[in-house]
DNA sequence: TGGATGATTGTTTTG
DNA sequence: CAAAACAATCATCCA
């Protein structure tokens, strides 16, 4: 449990939707936070900052995907808020609120992206084989897995488009 | 004009 | 093993 941001209210807050804030940006903090290094991406980079020509996004967690969705339902609802971090809020507190079945769902969904992601990683890694910028990298792991070229390196997606889960999904969560 | 931020949680990554 | 950063989103904000 992250317990970072204070939050003193206890699990009541989150239990009930309250609504939130229609326009949280602009306040931002107190015009004073953007002076650290409005430059990259994140004010998080400290120093060290990797330079990765076309290095594949990591895929999006269980969480996201149902943000995807939860973030069109909650526009549909709100039309009005049009804040990130008012989603985000809605977001996580539905999310908790879901169930392992429901999540299951999504798991399996975001599964599916993060074995995708690694062939994209194949792919990218294939790129890095022909660049040797710094010689280091390990080097045994991308020959296993280059060797065959049948999916596993198919950078472009197989034609099975398996939907969704066709096992059983409904996870009969009998603890909560 | 365009990068940046805010907020959520989960996964990926690196040390 | 653990901590950190980053993944999407989108209106708003500063130089």
């Amino acid at each position: 449990m992250k317990v970072v941001k204070g939050k003193g209210a206890p699990k009541s807050s989150r239990d009930a939707l309250k609504p939130v804030d229609d326009r949280v940006v602009g306040k931002r903090k107190a015009t004073a936070v953007q002076a650290d290094k409005s430059s990259k991406r994140k004010a998080k980079m400290e120093k060290k900052a990797k330079k990765d020509p076309n290095k594949p996004k990591r895929p999006p967690s269980a969480f996201f995907v149902f943000l995807e969705e939860f973030r069109k339902e909650f526009k549909r609802d709100n039309p009005n808020v049009k804040a990130v971090s008012a989603v985000g809020k809605a977001g996580g507190e539905r999310w908790k609120s879901l169930t392992p079945a429901d999540k299951a769902p999504y798991e399996a969904k975001a599964a599916k992206r993060k074995v995708d992601y690694e062939k994209q990683m194949k792919t990218y890694n294939k790129k890095q084989e022909g660049m040797a910028d710094d010689g280091d990298e390990e080097s045994d792991r991308s020959k296993s897995e280059v060797h065959d070229e049948d999916e596993a390196s198919g950078e472009e997606a197989p034609p099975e488009e398996e939907e969704d889960e066709d096992e059983d999904e409904e996870e009969e969560d009998d603890d909560e």
